[in-house]
DNA sequence: GTTGATTGCTTGACAGTGTCAAGTCGCACC
DNA sequence: GGTGCGACTTGACACTGTCAAGCAATCAAC
């Protein structure tokens, strides 16, 4: 018999929640929801995920992991552009999945002090850390947090519709993010390398 | 008799609704639990508001407008320094009230396209933007848009904790933010000026 | 000055939710 | 062969948003 080949209800409510968030939004992710999407009874998620904002929060840690996976394959020779192509695969993320984007930064319905969920947010930002070392900035905390401040906040935006009616109806949010984030990220990095 | 001296329920509702949202975060904000704040009936909000995706509307509006009086009270000489200001007092208006904040930008629970909101919001966004334009900068549009991400994630990432792990932990959130939308805002402006 | 309509709210009900206590089933281990 | 234990299920409770109906006051019209 094949290895790992039953799928442990558990990872299969965790993919029940995540196609319910897909398709419901956050408010579609409940309990019972997503044991009826996964076919078990209405008290297994909780038999799993302790409460709601378990299952949340497990749901988060798998954003993240996912948003970890496709900033590590992330590659670029010049370290300014390797931060800037950074950015946009934030952005593109943010964009793609922004039910998910949002939840895992709506810490006040989750667990914010389970380790799993730091440990994988961690996992996040450090990649876009050692990028911003690499260019030589000085204080690269700081251009760290900047620069993660800014992406997100596009992100943000850009889920509440808010960047078309700003910039132009015709513009593409993606699009005018990904220049933004090139444009004024490695114009902030020039400025505080020396 | 005094002019306005009856609290015209409505009102009583939604000042309910605000010190609901502060005591118990956005999860707070439910149709009975703000009535019972009230003293009112279980269903007196529907009536008003429609339904609960109508009082937080109705909450977020009442957000945008205080911050737009927030900003309209900044007062500074030179234009770059008043864009500086204007992202300073954001960044403040998003850690007193936190929840608010959070809620003025969750457009799922929201009624989106709510004329009152937008216009709020536009008026808000609107006093950033003709600060940006007095410092002679060339698109005026995307460094608004950079500006107002870059402090709405700040905002967002302060809210979150998530400053503080990474600057270091007896830096304060807003001193941390406050700096780095001096530094970064104005040298932004700076390079985009000619 | 009675009628009719509108407004401002209440009462009551319904389906759905999260959570908890108890129970059932199978399986490993002694 | 019992005994514990993990993986669930069943059933209940309090609570939620929403809707239909009703009731009291107001106010215009005739």
């Amino acid at each position: 018999m094949s290895a790992s080949s039953a799928p442990s209800t558990r990872r299969t409510l965790l993919s029940a929640a995540l196609d319910e968030l897909a398709d419901h939004g956050h408010a579609g992710v409940g309990l019972r929801a997503v044991a009826r999407r996964a076919g078990v009874s209405h008290a297994a998620p909780a038999h799993f995920f302790g409460d709601r904002a378990g299952l949340l929060t497990a749901v988060a840690v798998e954003g993240f992991t996912d948003l970890t996976a496709a900033l590590v394959a992330v590659d670029a020779k010049d370290p300014a552009e390797k931060v800037a192509a950074l950015g946009r695969t934030y952005v593109a993320f943010g964009s793609r999945y922004p039910a998910l984007m949002e939840l895992m930064f709506r810490s006040t319905e989750l667990h914010p002090d389970d380790p799993d969920l730091r440990a994988s947010r961690q996992s996040a930002i450090g990649i876009l850390a050692t990028a911003v070392a690499q260019t030589g900035a000085e204080d690269v905390r700081e251009v760290t947090l900047i620069s993660w401040a800014l992406v997100h906040g596009l992100v943000v935006l850009s889920r509440e519709g808010v960047i078309a009616p700003l910039i132009g109806p015709n513009a593409d949010d993606l699009t005018v993010a990904s220049s933004l984030v090139d444009r004024y990220v490695t114009g902030l990095l020039a400025s505080s390398v020396d």
